[in-house]
RNA sequence: GGUACCAUAGCUCAGUUGGUAGAGCAACGGACUGAAAAUCCGUGUGUCCCUGGUUCAAUUCCAGGUGGUACCA
């Protein structure tokens, strides 16, 4: 039997949610959550994670998951994601992966590298060399280390450089020598869904949602966190914006604005990224009928 | 109703001694493989309110109109 992972995609704000639920209830199956936000414990006002009602109607999967303490990444989500599959693959034919963190999907529907998981310490001081030596010195290890991966990457983005050299210490090896763009073979067939609608719409939901996420307690959701904040999990729109008004650094209004004004860049970036994705098929957000129509064709041809 | 001032990008406003214009914010486009709601790169998007006039040339000067603001009635 043929099986079939229907990816619905979308940027923030747009309801995948609802349109999931929707959706998984008409086939009758589960929700797998591919949202790197969501899928943490303490997080719950500012991920916009799915209501109780909503978790209850249909059985989702890596929402409120681990905890921020948790170094999570795109690569444990790749094998944790196929393994829970792999089970709910013998109940269903048809599996929802709803989210919209990009890299995540990607890891999912074609696989990323296998290397290493990065040492905290040598991370730590990387980051040290950065801040006290500058870009210029990484770029300098860089190029004695991995001069192919030095040729090809943005040597203005420190974060790849950062993890590039992360790999280069911890292996020995270039970190180039890791990366050979697998498009791995997976057992089901992936169907991707894509919501959008117009963008000032879609500015007034983000913008809406962000006022109901305080009236509902953001503030104090981020600042029972605050003393949390240098982990990576709260280096998060919504929360870091919070975090600086904590500090003084700024007003609660302005605070506020920022976290629409990022909220809806953020979505811009995931649109970005998924228009770019050919298989992607596009929809509006209240198009359920014509996505399940949709759905069942490609499934019977 | 009268007088004065204003009208330029989505917003707030510069500016052009007459040669079709630029800042901030907002917005938009792109990159992306273990930090991805991260990180990084790029882009002015304009009927200079409308209609006439003067001029080789008007967003700029002049007249009228429209809209706004303030004051006087």
């Amino acid at each position: 039997m043929q099986k079939y992972l229907i990816v619905l995609a979308g940027p923030t704000g747009i309801g995948k949610t609802g349109t999931g639920i929707e959706i998984a209830r008409h086939f009758n199956t589960e929700i797998v959550s591919s949202d790197s936000r969501q899928i943490f414990n303490e997080l719950t006002i500012g991920t916009a994670v799915p209501g109780i009602e909503e978790l209850n109607a249909i059985k989702h999967h890596f929402i409120q998951t681990y905890s921020i303490k948790e170094n999570y990444n795109a690569s444990r989500y790749e094998n944790e994601a196929l393994d829970l599959l792999s089970n709910l693959f013998k109940k269903h034919d048809l599996i929802l992966l709803v989210g919209g963190s990009m890299l995540y999907i990607d890891a999912v529907c074609n696989g990323i590298d296998i290397m290493p998981d990065a040492d905290p310490d040598i991370r730590n001081s990387l980051k040290d060399k950065l801040e006290h030596e500058g870009l210029e010195s990484l770029r300098f290890q860089l190029k004695k280390l991995d001069p192919d991966y030095y040729n090809s990457v943005d040597l203005k983005n420190p974060n790849r450089i950062i993890h590039a050299l992360e790999i280069c210490i911890m292996t020995g090896r270039p970190y180039s020598s890791f990366r050979s763009h697998p498009k791995k073979t997976r057992p089901f067939t992936v169907i991707k869904i894509g919501l959008n609608c117009d963008r000032k719409v879609l500015h007034q939901r983000i913008n809406l949602r962000v006022d109901k996420m305080i009236e509902a307690g953001l503030e104090t959701e981020a600042r029972n966190l605050f003393h949390l904040k240098h982990l990576n999990a709260l280096n998060t729109v919504g929360y870091r914006e919070l975090f600086a008004f904590f500090e003084g650094e700024t007003t609660l209004e302005k605070a506020i604005e920022l976290i629409k004004r990022n909220s809806r860049r953020y979505a811009r970036k995931q649109l970005t990224w998924f228009r770019n994705d050919i298989e992607m098929n596009w929809f509006e957000p209240d198009q359920t009928n014509e996505i399940i129509t949709f759905i069942e064709n490609r499934i019977s041809e």
